[in-house]
DNA sequence: CTGACGATTCACT
DNA sequence: GTGAATCGTCAGC
């Protein structure tokens, strides 16, 4: 049998260069996310997202407008890839959006896996497929390769980027939370930036209907 | 130079 | 539910 060819758009810069981060991460819902590193193509469907909302927002890496060689790359213009490593261990995968200056992200939170499902297996060393692999954060990097080393590159490129096949999502299928793990974030941890797909298997957390 | 700490995950009780 | 793993980043001295 052959696999069945999958028509995708690339999302085009026009989509990340918005201003409103909160909607780009909702519809980036849905879409898939590929990286195609030396020949191996992996992707999933993206079923988890977080917004960052730059300088206003305390659980944001360029809260208050902070500057350092990590986030750098926040500021460039939206479709890039910010890629660092969370707890020594967890190389966590974000999409800059918005213009020059403005840093905001986009935090893929979970995947379900679609293309080259081995080679995911093969990275997150398991025998068997499991709901495991693409859900949460640090195990949708393991499962597509992505390190940080990978900050930077550009979603217009072939390497990583992110992709409309078509999937609709009908209404009232999105669930809308508060983000995860950003307690410390005082008043901002409180609002609903989180996204997700209801009833996947790939959305992390305890119960996510 | 030093120390504190994470946008997490997993094993274990 | 609790705690360990593990290291680059960043603020402060």
């Amino acid at each position: 049998m052959q696999t069945s060819e999958i028509i995708m758009q690339k999302l085009t810069a026009a989509f990340y260069q918005r201003e409103n981060v909160v909607l780009i991460a909702e519809q980036l819902v849905g879409k898939i996310l590929v990286t195609q590193f030396n020949g191996i193509r992996t992707s999933g469907r993206i079923v988890e997202t977080e917004a960052y909302n730059g300088k206003i927002d305390k659980a944001s890496h360029a809260f208050g407008g902070r500057r350092t060689k990590r986030t750098e790359i926040m500021y460039a213009a939206g479709g890039m890839a910010y890629v660092y490593l969370c707890y020594g261990i967890h190389h966590l995968f974000n999409v800059v959006t918005n213009l020059n200056d403005i840093p905001h992200a986009v935090l893929i939170r979970g995947i379900e896996p679609m293309e080259g499902k081995e080679f995911m297996m093969q990275r997150m060393n398991r025998k068997v497929f499991d709901h495991t692999i693409g859900r949460g954060p640090g195990n949708v990097s393991k499962a597509l390769g992505i390190f940080t080393f990978h900050t930077g590159l550009s979603l217009s490129d072939d390497d990583i980027f992110i992709a409309d096949d078509g999937f609709k999502i009908r209404r009232g299928e999105i669930g809308i939370s508060k983000r995860i793990g950003v307690d410390y974030a005082g008043d901002d941890a409180h609002l609903h930036y989180r996204f997700f797909l209801k009833g996947n298997r790939f959305v992390s957390g305890k119960k996510s209907i």
